[in-house]
Order: structure tokens, then sequence, then C-alpha cells
RNA sequence: GUGAUUGUAGCUCAGCUGGUUAGAGCGCCGGAUUGUGGUUCCGGAGGUCGCGGGUUCGAACCCCGUCUUUCACCCCA
């Protein structure tokens, strides 16, 4: 076994791959593109202040950072215990959120607001890889700023109703609010504990209902306010019923009430384009979402969420850029190609080419290129074989390349300007003048 | 970062309580068959047993380290 291999958590795409990936990324491009969204590009890597404490501690531990160049080390104040800094000034990104904030807070003069853009690009994390988890992965993202309207929540729901429609993938839509946690927190008496709360809330599905009390138990809530969390536990049921009992519940909260109401708004809405869930446990790690939240899951198949987003009021305000308000979907590529596998959505998209011209000898082969070269100017994918060969091992690999048709031409058909084409699925085999290449049914 | 798990030919995998020249199928190369294959037959090449140490008369097999795979946790797409 050879030793060469990719880098762990990462992967090749042979031309299958590749072909598959295009296809997912098409469709996406083009509900980005149908909703008025202008793609723009990033580079890979970041100044390393640009991306730190932005994704909280356990993002900060995942950003891959790159080493400073020339001889930094001498400059190294204790070589034992160099610090961080001393080694690392540049990381490569770890999503396209920040990098786009990072760019609108450069070029906000510039803008028109609201701006929306779309970015399909990797991201790099320094996770162990599992199922559906790799440490280069393609993000696809759609971001408006420059404007808090619902209406943004509205369309970014229903360009994924719309684009997993149109890729056949059944998924769960399930939505919840910052400002809600907030407010349960609030309400709860537990207004600065919002993080230990959610951590723990959001494992509902995976712990249930008695592993979350423990965990809170766990992070020093007191029984009372254990007891006033109750209500999250309970199961969601009927979305406008759900909505409801969560007025009721935070009626005392200002931040909460808002957030229901938002809710309320959006859903109508919303609901309107495909199945939109509300998941009061839903909770989201990145730290910079203050409003609406969303994730994406895939059903019928077992994998992590293909998709989340969510509103965020002031990412530009860290660089130096306040009072812009933003919201965004990001759409997980490698997620979603594994799901449509696993599913067996995807079309065989055939990436070989048309035609294989065959060499019989060194005579005839000026003869072979000539016709490789009319194929090709006809539109034709065409591979000509490089070198005189037995005619088995030609077959062999015409049939290897995918190739749909083999194209004879030696001296004979040289004489009388035409070729023999060979279909290698069916073995119907025409002789067809050179003029008529271009009308030949390919 | 934590805890398991995996690694033998190009691929999929055998390989006994450690024992002598590590096997199979498929694939590959050559021939039967120097312009019409995918069948068949014959022959052949190909392995630092992930890597580095250690134990032993002797290690693919046992021990330690390391890398990698897969999975769970953490977190997330």
């Amino acid at each position: 076994m050879s030793q060469a291999r990719p880098a762990k958590g990462t992967r090749d795409f042979a031309a299958a791959d590749v072909m598959r990936r295009r296809h997912v990324v098409g469709v996406l491009q083009r509900v980005f593109e149908r909703y008025g969204f202008a793609p723009l590009e990033t580079p890979s890597f970041e100044n390393l202040d640009t991306l730190m404490g932005k994704y909280g501690e356990e993002g900060d531990r995942l950003i891959f950072k790159i080493l400073r160049s020339g001889d930094f080390m001498k400059s190294v104040a204790d070589p034992s215990q160099p610090k961080a800094s001393e080694l690392t000034d540049k990381a490569l990104r770890y999503d396209l959120t920040v990098p786009f904030a990072r760019y609108v807070a450069q070029n906000a003069g510039q803008l028109a607001m609201p701006f929306r853009r779309y970015q399909i690009q990797p991201v790099w994390r320094a996770d162990n890889p599992q199922k559906g988890r790799f440490r280069e992965f393609y993000q696809c993202d759609a971001d408006v700023v420059g404007t808090s309207s619902l209406w943004q929540e509205v369309e970014l729901v229903a360009m994924y109703h719309h684009a997993f429609a149109e890729l056949g993938l059944d998924v769960a839509v399930r939505v919840n609010h910052r400002g809600l946690l907030a407010g349960i927190a609030e309400v709860a008496g537990l207004g600065d504990r919002l993080i230990d709360f959610t951590v723990a809330l959001d494992k509902l599905d995976k712990i249930g209902p008695d592993g979350v009390r423990a965990e809170w138990r766990e992070r020093g809530f007191t029984d009372a306010q254990c007891a006033a969390l109750e209500p999250a536990l309970q199961p969601m049921g009927d979305l406008n019923a759900t909505l409801d009992r969560m007025a009721a519940w935070l009626s005392a909260s200002e931040v909460g009430s808002a957030a229901v109401e938002e809710l309320r708004w959006l859903v109508a809405r919303a609901s309107a384009t495909g199945r939109l869930e509300l998941d009061v446990t839903l909770a989201r790690g990145l730290n910079y979402y203050t409003g609406c939240i969303f994730e994406v899951q895939a059903l019928g198949v077992a994998m992590g969420s293909v998709g989340g987003g969510g509103r965020y009021d002031n990412l530009t305000g860290i660089f130096g850029v306040p009072g812009l308000s933003g919201v965004g979907i990001s759409f997980g590529l490698d997620r979603i190609v594994l799901c449509l596998e696993e599913l067996g959505l995807l079309p065989d998209l055939a990436s070989g080419p048309q035609a294989m011209v065959f060499q019989f000898s060194e005579a005839e082969s000026d003869f072979a290129f000539q016709v490789a070269e009319a194929l090709r100017a006809a539109g034709i994918r065409t591979v000509l074989y490089p070198e005189p060969a037995k005619i088995k091992k030609q077959f062999d690999y015409a049939d290897k390349i995918g190739a749909g048709y083999a194209v004879m031409a030696g001296a004979s058909e040289q004489a009388e300007q035409c070729v023999q084409i060979k279909n290698l699925r069916t073995g119907d085999q025409a002789r067809v003048a050179l003029a008529d290449l271009a009308s030949f049914s390919w």
C-alpha cells in the first residue's frame, strides 16, 4: 500500500464525483441568482484577528492557523513557551459569513444597501473527521445585509424550500429565535446564563428531557430555575399552539415577546413555500446570531444538518461599521451530496468523451488526428488514442474511459473520405462521410 | 481536545494458541488473435504486512509510540 494519501479529513474527487457535485452546485447557484444574489469570492485565509472570537471558544479552537512567514522564531521572546500570536497571524477561513462581514465593512461606502451576495467556497475546520464531517468542506451561502426586514427571512426560507425541492431531497426546515431563548432565560431568572441554558437544551433530541434536566443541574441551576425552564422541554406540537403557549409563558419578557411575534409573522408567510417547523430547542453554536435561526435536517437519512443560518444584528460592528443587520443561510454541499448518494437521488452523470478515434499504424496516424480535430471542431468531446496498438487494447480503453463511440479512421477510410463509427453500447456500426461528421447523432 | 476502532497486492478481503518460501477473487500485463473488443484458454508481474521502536530463538499476529480510517463525545455543514 502506498503511503500517498490526502491529508486527514480531506478527499480527492474523481470525475464522477466532480460531476455530481457540480450538479448540486448548479442547482444552488441558479436558486441564488433567481433571488437576485450576486456572487462573491474571498481569499481562503484571513488575518487571524478577523476570525478569532467570532465562533465561540469551541470555534476558536477549530480554526486552522497558518505559521508566520520568514524567520519568525528569532522574534519569539521565550522559545520554550512561545505565544500563539508570535507563531501565527493568519488562518484559513472557518466559514463564509465572517469573511463576508469583513468584506461588507471594508466596502460599506460603495455597496448598494441592502447588499445581497452568494458565495460557494471551501472552508476549513481542525475538527476530528467522522460521518459527514470533514476538515475541508464546501459551504454555499446567501446573505443579505443592510435591512432588518423579516421579508428577508421569508425569502431565505423559500430558497431552502425551492433548492431542496429541486434536488429532490426531503427536508425539515426548523426555525427558532435567539430572542425567544433569551426570553426563556430571563423569565427563569437565568439572564446571565443563556449559553449554559441553550447548550444543554440543544441536546434534547439526543439525551432526552431527563438528560437536559441533569445537565442543567450539573451546570449549577437551582431547582426553582430548572422548574421554571420546564415548559421548554414540552413537545412542540402544532406550530401556532406552541407560539400561543410561548407568548403566554414569556409575556413578562420584552425580548421574548418580541421574538414570539416575529416568529408568528415569519411562520405565517414562510409556511407557504414548504414545511417549516418551530423548535425552541434549536440553539446553534455560532456566537454572532441574534434573531431568527434556521437549521435544515435531511429526512430519511442519518446525517447532521445539511444547512443552517440566521440573523446577526451587528456582525460588521466588530469591523468598525455598526448598525448593519444581516441575515443569511448556508447549504452544506458535502453533506447534501452524501444524502443524495445514500438515497440514490443523483442522476448518473456521464463524464466520458463522446468519441475515441483509433490508430492502426504510423502511416495512418495523420489521418486519424485529422478526423479527431474535425470532430472537435464539430463540438464532439473526442479522445485520439495516442499510438497504434492492438485493437482489443484500444476497445478496452474506450470502454474504460466511458467513450460512446469508436471511430475508425485508417487508410481505407481515408481513400473514401469517410470513417467507421461504432456505437460501443449497441455494437451498431455505420459508415459516415467526413462532411457529415457534425450531423451524426452522437 | 476526549474515548473507542481500522490498516495485509491496484481493489475487496483470508491468514490458526506467534513458527520456516504471506494467500484468494477481481483487476493489470503478455500470448492464443499485427483493422472490429467485451466469452474462453494459457502464461506473467505485483506485497517495506501503515510507519518507528520493543519483547522473542522466531512477529502480519504480542507490547509501546505515531500516522491513518471509521464511530461516539464536544461542536458543527
